[in-house]
DNA sequence: AACAGTTACCTGCCCGAACAAGTAAATACC
DNA sequence: GGTATTTACTTGTTCGGGCAGGTAACTGTT
């Protein structure tokens, strides 16, 4: 919503140093989703980098978390939780059993449903898992102090509020 | 690293308000970590509408745009541009190409190489592009003032900077 | 009991992303 | 010149994620 420069090679757009980042320009009408993107990738490769020596992949390690929290759920449950979708969630669920570290029961009210619950293998994951996330949260909140963290995590949380909000509202547009 | 109750129904374990957002407990170790998280997931889902619309999946359009700004560009360019992988940028380019949306032409100095162009028909396609940029900051930064904007965009770049540093130092532990 | 409608789950298809391997061309070095 | 390395790109695989469609089971109504 701004620069008419169809063809300028560099030039700073942003208010300071922007080069330690990737997309230099691209960015100019969004520099806040532009921001959420880079950090949400770099984020996500972090994840992956720590679970994939734990033997789990992204997303499969939540799934994970709440059976040990929560104990056997249906997937739809496990749906609702994650606020994931019904084929993903079949699939995650699918490649956790066959890695041995859910199981399935038939529910004993309900023949269309069968329960998941994690495995004796699967607990031994669960420090690890839980350690992997505490290391991330060292990484990314480095050099923050407790009252900045909390700051952050406000940034965050109002963030995704303003995006939830859009997300009910009929007003707005994007979920139309 | 914290409540031993395996099967506690529920129980706030955070600070105030979490019952808006999905995972209740799960994410003791890592508030964070996980605020980014599900961030990500819905400033992704949001990203994705507005897009289709377009006729665009979420992550082709960054290459569109590197390409109305900076022109013809090789895909190693683009890889380089956009911090991507090469193997997904020959895929994401053929789509493109499919679509109609991009055009490769050999490389008149490097027969390895092709450069890859927008057509005529993407450039109609810029300004919705942009459009939805605007649009997608306006709905996470909602209610923010230009302050708050700059304050949260130092946060997220922040937090992004204490990933590269972690990913660049060889001190930690999480790039091996 | 018979119907429609909903729910739980599965499958196929397409996309981006990351990893691993491989081909061909360009470049560096001897 | 000839060989080794790097570079540009492609393909295959696996994964999460979203969408569409399909089946079986449960539920509410008539």
């Amino acid at each position: 919503m701004a620069e008419p420069a169809p063809q300028a090679g560099r030039e700073p757009t942003g208010t300071a140093q922007e080069a330690s980042v990737p997309v230099p320009a691209a960015a100019g009408g969004g520099p806040i989703s532009h921001a959420i993107f880079r950090l949400a990738r770099l984020h996500r490769m972090f994840a992956g980098q720590l679970l994939r020596r734990i033997g789990l992949h992204p997303g499969q390690e939540l799934v994970m978390m709440h059976l040990w929290e929560l104990g056997p759920q249906r997937q739809t449950d496990l749906v609702r939780l994650l606020d994931s979708d019904a084929a993903t969630m079949t699939r995650t669920v699918q490649r956790l059993e066959q890695a041995g570290f859910v199981r399935r029961r038939p529910s004993p009210t309900d023949k269309r449903a069968s329960l998941i619950e994690p495995t004796a293998a699967s607990h031994a994951l669960r420090r690890e898992v839980e350690e992997a996330w505490s290391r991330l949260e060292d990484l990314v909140a480095a050099d923050l102090t407790d009252d900045e963290r909390a700051a952050a995590l406000h940034t965050l949380e109002r963030l995704e509020q303003n995006l939830l909000r859009a997300a009910d509202d009929p007003a707005g547009a994007p979920p139309e």
